[in-house]
DNA sequence: GATATGTTCAAACGATCGTTTGAATTTGGA
DNA sequence: TCCAAATTCAAACGATCGTTTGAACATATC
């Protein structure tokens, strides 16, 4: 492991360049989409510079994963977010999914990253999830129980949590689309935040709704 | 264009190898990441003739995705289509969204490189569908439509639509990790069925939902 | 059966990919 | 200040990509 290296102050530097520049373009390419050669030609290193400090290119998308998901993790804006009501918490998960739509930040790209990966999941982005996304999902799952009654299944919960997801994403992936003709909407913060609110809205009453014959069944169906 | 050539019998034979092969490459591995070479081995073809049948790699995916168009649009199970009932009609455009989760067949392909393309959306799709997918969009959007109140906007209703496909594709895209640990959900026709009850009966809820200030605000609060 | 046209085939081309190399340069500690 | 280690750099390697080529083969028309 030649690229397990002493951090020093200039490898830092490197380092942390190179990893803001990948993050821009797997969120823009996906991973194999991304090449080398543009990653450093952004972060205006040496192409050798990724094998030296990485070891790898799969080495550096570790590295922007884990970047990914401490960042994603944190609740460094709202650290109250634990005394949130369910409804409160979950328009805040709302909002930030979201995001990515209006801002241009590392985040929006993170969460570009994500999405790219549950098309069509890497080797890489599988082997990390399953060793350290553990309690990030289980956090959002936590969330939707709050909503369901209280003997519902796990299978239950981690539907609810999933659909949730598509809620978002969708528009994530579309915010180019939808700025576009034919639709021209005009993404600015106002318009995200009444999205934001939409879609909680709909997703509470979806969840809380109590399963019945006649509204086509509920998530009580999903139980086995 | 040497590739407008004469359709003969023979020649017809391998085009129809061709796309069938293509599709599932695409689907699977998305435009960028099939690989000629991959194509045509599956479909058991010389390498050229992808060239001497399509023109290019690109003349290839401009067949497959009028293939796909044709036949997600075509309402061939169901003649009677236009005469459902407005939860008669979403449940069973949700169902046939969901069909990939089971069903191998070339209409899940098709789903899925529809998925790919509201990723990172590539030239020739947008070209494409710019051409000839507007009356397929038109249909989603009316069928939102006849949940919405009648002075739903243009607006209210293409969201609507998005919506409701982000809750059916975020399934399709995550069967294959449903199925395995740790949801290791089983993924069988019953599951589906129920699945699409579920999501059909939560998108009732939420379409027909009057906005409301106490339920964090509605459809409504979207309009300008 | 001869001929022209449509189709298949193996081989190669140029470009781009991730990675490796070895020397040049910079850095940090004695 | 000097030397060893850390880092950067230009160049090249082998592999894979989409595409082109020109000959070989199949098919249809007379």
């Amino acid at each position: 492991m030649p690229w397990a290296i002493k951090v020093t102050r200039v490898s830092k530097a490197t380092r942390e360049k190179i990893i803001k520049a990948a993050s821009r373009a797997f969120a823009r390419d996906g991973y194999d989409g991304a090449s080398i050669r543009t990653i450093v030609a952004e972060a205006d290193v040496n192409q050798a510079a990724i094998n030296y400090h990485f070891g790898s290119k799969e080495g550096l998308y570790r590295a922007v994963l884990q970047t990914a998901l401490r960042a994603l993790m944190s609740d460094d804006d709202a650290p109250q977010s634990g005394k949130l009501s369910r409804e409160a918490a979950l328009r805040r998960f709302v909002r930030r999914q979201l995001r990515p739509m209006t801002a241009r930040d590392e985040l929006s790209d993170y969460v570009r990253i994500f999405n790219w990966e549950t098309l069509k999941p890497s080797l890489v982005f599988r082997k990390f999830m399953a060793r350290e996304a553990a309690p990030f999902f289980a956090a959002i799952t936590e969330l939707v129980r709050r909503f369901l009654p209280d003997n519902a299944t796990d299978k239950q919960a981690v539907v609810g949590a999933l659909w949730l997801f598509g809620q978002c994403s969708i528009f994530v992936r579309n915010a180019e689309q939808l700025a576009g003709p034919p639709f021209r909407l005009e993404l600015d913060e106002r318009f995200v935040d009444r999205l934001a609110d939409t879609i909680a809205g709909w997703a509470v009453d979806g969840l809380c709704q109590p399963p019945s014959k006649a509204r086509l069944g509920g998530l009580a169906a999903l139980a086995k």
